[in-house]
DNA sequence: GCAAAAGTGTTGGTTGTACACCCATGG
DNA sequence: CCATGGGTGTACAACCAACACTTTTGC
């Protein structure tokens, strides 16, 4: 047997970065870090950071997550690996991209570990990030727009229950577009996603509206085996 | 400035290994290499490597593949990074794959480099592969299955001119099932996809079939913008 | 003529799209 | 009584699946 590293010494070469999106109001966010040490300090980024040799890269990054801002329990997907040899400034060191949609109001962020800030930004208005983040995160988004298309999303950016508007609006924030609010309805009752709570909205300045839940079943087997939602 | 490793060192935490799809009369094949040194030697695996410090995870990709096996100039896409901390037996090594698809015909297997042997398998009848490549494989090939129905492909893995029939084989191989012909040339004319070469099959048993080509242009931008194949 | 593959049509049911319309509620 | 959002209906076009049919060619 050869001498291993110890398990908590960190790669030195591979990292982590996730690209974590939040929907609120409307409005669909990333959430970033502002280093408080490192080469970085200051600067706002990607939570992320180094992987341990005791531990799955899936893992790292659970875990990182969780100790830069305190989200936890959600449900990350990988993105991608970016490698070029000059993405990092100082040595060479291969990132691996995750990324995962959260409802922002589940969460309070908790800035901590290297992290001296943790907070959301529209994605229509963010600060410069270091490195190569603004790729990765504009890759993410892509990533995004085409995964609602082919898969059911919302379970982890809405409310557990929400109005039919609420998550037609989830739609348009990610696609940047309008949809016909019939239509819409339609294309959900069709693909019987959705429960009707047989509950109303309450304090609202107009007629309230019914409250929905998700299928779980339905929404599990969806994302499983694909689905069009067109336009 | 830090003291760097050698641009040809390798980094030793990190791996590259390929999923190579390719077609022949109908079947739909894998290409494996069998080591011939080091601690699988005479094993068949997924061609596959170390990375160099001086070149980015892309183009280690690349070398590799044509280092091992022969094939140079194809399109590698990626496909995942698997970071399971005990997927290696003897140290920790995370592995970005790699897939593509490629005609047989147009490439003489080569084995180089650590390469003892490199050969077409079909993918229903293989060896047994190292570490956890048959989870690679199968993950890329549930990956082909899916890109199959939201992009055009068969540009790399037919001849330049073929025939609507070997097309539909193609689908038929990759999605293991069966297509309505008249239903399938519907389809492929509504995108406009192929160009009519105005030239028949020749020396064949029966009535000699129309050949085509794809319109590259359309080929991009489908593969841009996505598109949705029915079943 | 028969086998094998090429290639065309038909038909009915399902979807998608655009748009118009009525309903409930608070201010 | 009107602004705001909730919610329904219709009508046309496009699409899809299943299946039957005709054509061409070599043996």
């Amino acid at each position: 047997m050869e001498n291993l590293p110890h398990p908590d010494t960190i790669i030195d070469a591979l990292s982590i970065d996730c690209v974590i999106f939040g929907f609120k109001d409307g409005r669909l966010d990333i959430l970033l870090v502002k280093h408080g040490e490192g080469i970085s300090a200051g600067k706002w980024a990607l939570p992320g950071g180094w992987i341990t040799y005791g531990e799955s890269v899936d893992d790292a990054a659970k875990r990182l997550l969780n100790s830069l801002t305190g989200i936890r329990d959600i449900y990350l997907e990988q993105l991608k690996a970016f490698g070029d040899p000059n993405r990092y400034p100082s040595r060479r060191v291969v990132t691996v991209a995750y990324y995962a949609l959260v409802n922002e109001e589940n969460y309070a962020l908790i800035p901590g570990f290297t992290a001296s800030d943790a907070q959301w930004f529209s994605i229509h208005d963010l600060p410069p990030l270091i490195y190569d983040h603004d790729q990765i995160l504009d890759y993410g988004y892509r990533q995004l727009k085409h995964k609602v298309r082919h898969e059911p999303i919302g379970f982890n950016l809405l409310p557990a229950k929400f109005t039919l508007l609420q998550l037609q609006e989830l739609y348009e924030a990610i696609l940047e577009t309008k949809l016909d609010k019939s239509n819409f309805r339609r294309k959900l009752a069709k693909m019987k996603l959705l429960i009707d709570c047989k509950e109303k909205q309450k304090d609202v300045s107009h007629r309230a509206a019914e409250l929905y839940k998700f299928d779980k079943r339905v929404y599990v087997t969806l994302r499983k085996n694909g689905m069009v939602f067109g336009l």
